[in-house]
DNA sequence: TAAAATGTTCTCTT
DNA sequence: AAAGAGAACATTTT
């Protein structure tokens, strides 16, 4: 679920609650060190005794801001989010904790471990290291016709790069495609310049909603794919998935390895050429 | 119960 | 060499 929109409402979040207070101690949960880039004692030498004053988000990785220029960066997998939390027991699958002075704490919890949780000083040398596009949400139609000039590969998969457009996931491709009529096997060279600039615009356009929501895609507007997407059956408007322009089915494929929700008939069935109403 | 799951990274082809 | 395809990763949920 930590897509770019999940990133930076944890980013907000993280601003909100845990600025300018003194950290006390960090806590490892056993077996857990695996998901720290840097030994765990020098992770905790960083931290302890320092404060966080301000926070930055590049594509789907969190930087905290430490006190002496360093960072703290946060990369929460397929199930990590963060909670402060005041009470003993911490909350569910909090694999890491950092609690401050003040008697609180902010957990990574992270069900599946799948997060990571790195150390740098130097954000722009660490956004190269991970090769880091430009970010999803502020990125032109001009860095996305750059970023996918030359690809041969579906376009599905070619948005799901990191270092095309950081922070997209696969929901947000699959609605990014159904907005703009576009079959995620297309490939990236029979798409035209014009749905090059619709996808940028789409694209930016669903972060901007998805952020304004905070990532709560249940009551997400009406006409957007998502809204049937991760919904038990008994809990789907019509108990079957059905494409809100066209009425027709939505269907589930796997693109590249993933699992693709899209509508045949809006999106046409794989060829550049698609009915556009 | 077995299968699938949001993401990344490694390895094996082409 | 580089790009793409697919598996692997750890665990929980359906």
């Amino acid at each position: 679920m930590p897509e770019l929109p999940e990133v930076e409402t944890y980013r907000r979040y993280f601003e909100e609650v845990a600025l300018h207070l003194p950290i006390e101690e960090l806590t490892v949960e056993p077996g857990y060190e695996k998901r720290l880039l840097v030994p765990e004692a020098e992770l905790r030498a960083a931290l302890v005794g320092r404060t966080f004053v301000g926070s930055e988000r590049r594509g789907k990785y969190l930087f905290a801001a430490i006190d002496d220029g360093r960072w703290l960066v946060l990369h929460f997998g397929m199930t990590g989010r963060l909670q402060y939390f005041g009470d003993e027991t911490p909350p569910q699958f909090t694999r890491l904790r950092i609690d401050f002075e003040n008697g609180y704490a902010l957990a990574l919890r992270d069900p599946r471990k799948f997060a990571r949780v790195d150390l740098t000083d130097d954000l722009e040398a660490y956004r190269q290291r991970r090769k880091l596009g430009p970010d999803a949400l502020t990125m032109t139609a001009d860095d996305l016709r750059r970023a996918l000039h030359g690809k041969k590969t579906m376009i599905k998969p070619a948005l799901l790069d990191q270092r095309v457009a950081a922070g997209v996931g696969n929901w947000i491709v699959d609605e990014v495609l159904f907005q703009t009529y576009i079959h995620p096997e297309t490939r990236v060279y029979e798409l035209e310049d014009g749905q090059i600039e619709e996808m940028q615009r789409a694209l930016r356009r669903i972060l901007e909603v998805a952020i304004a929501y905070e990532a709560h895609y249940r009551t997400f507007p009406a006409g957007y794919l998502i809204r049937n997407r991760w919904v038990k059956d008994d809990e789907r408007d019509e108990g079957a998935y059905v494409c809100p322009r066209c009425a027709g089915p939505i269907v589930y494929a796997r693109v590249g390895g993933r699992g693709t929700f899209l509508c045949e008939t809006c999106q046409g069935t794989s060829a550049p050429h698609k009915a556009r109403p």
